[in-house]
DNA sequence: GCGACAG
DNA sequence: ATCTTGTCGC
């Protein structure tokens, strides 16, 4: 089925699954997702369901060359991916408006890459960037859609919080 | 040469 | 990312 922003019913979680290993290179700015794909790969091949839209806690296009890990890992995973990052690796933009729902447009000279959006009030905003396969328009959609009261979306939002130590429940 | 710099 | 301190909301 073929899903829209304003149709999805509901954000219930379908499957959650956790998956480690060794890093293999250390954090360099703009090479984030060499460092974090190799591990991502892992966790989706244990997954029984695949998704049909993934949210990648990291730039999509928003990279010097275009290539942030959440669109390096739409090509490598074949899906729709968006990149919402908790801050700014590339680009320029105005200030946003400090309500929740302001967003301003993230560019790189003429080119709109991206987004800046204030999730929350009060709180630093989220700037959001297609990855692959879709555009910033649904992008926008999805997050706005998946927003909970708390800065990030809930899928980012729970994952992050399922990876981290706290949350090790069987 | 100097500053910037996702997680 | 990680660490630490203080504050706020449910």
């Amino acid at each position: 089925m073929k899903w829209d922003p304003a149709t999805a019913p509901d954000l219930s979680v379908v499957e959650r699954v956790v998956h480690r290993e060794p890093t293999r290179m250390p954090y360099i700015p703009g090479l984030l997702s060499f460092r974090e794909i190799p591990a991502a790969l892992g966790a989706f091949e244990k997954l029984s369901v695949m998704p049909e839209l993934v949210m990648v806690d990291g730039q999509g296009i928003a990279h010097p060359r275009r290539l942030g890990v959440a669109a390096h890992l739409g090509l490598w995973l074949d899906l729709p991916t968006i990149g919402i990052a908790k801050s700014r690796l590339y680009g320029q933009h105005a200030e946003v408006g400090e309500q929740r729902g302001d967003w301003v447009p993230l560019y790189a000279g003429p080119e709109t890459i991206g987004a800046v959006l204030r999730s929350r009030a009060k709180v630093k905003p989220v700037y959001v960037s297609p990855g692959h396969r879709i555009t910033l328009e649904t992008s926008m959609a999805w997050v706005m859609r998946c927003l909970g009261r708390t800065k990030l979306p809930e899928p980012t939002r729970l994952a992050d919080r399922l990876a981290s130590r706290r949350d090790q429940r069987k």
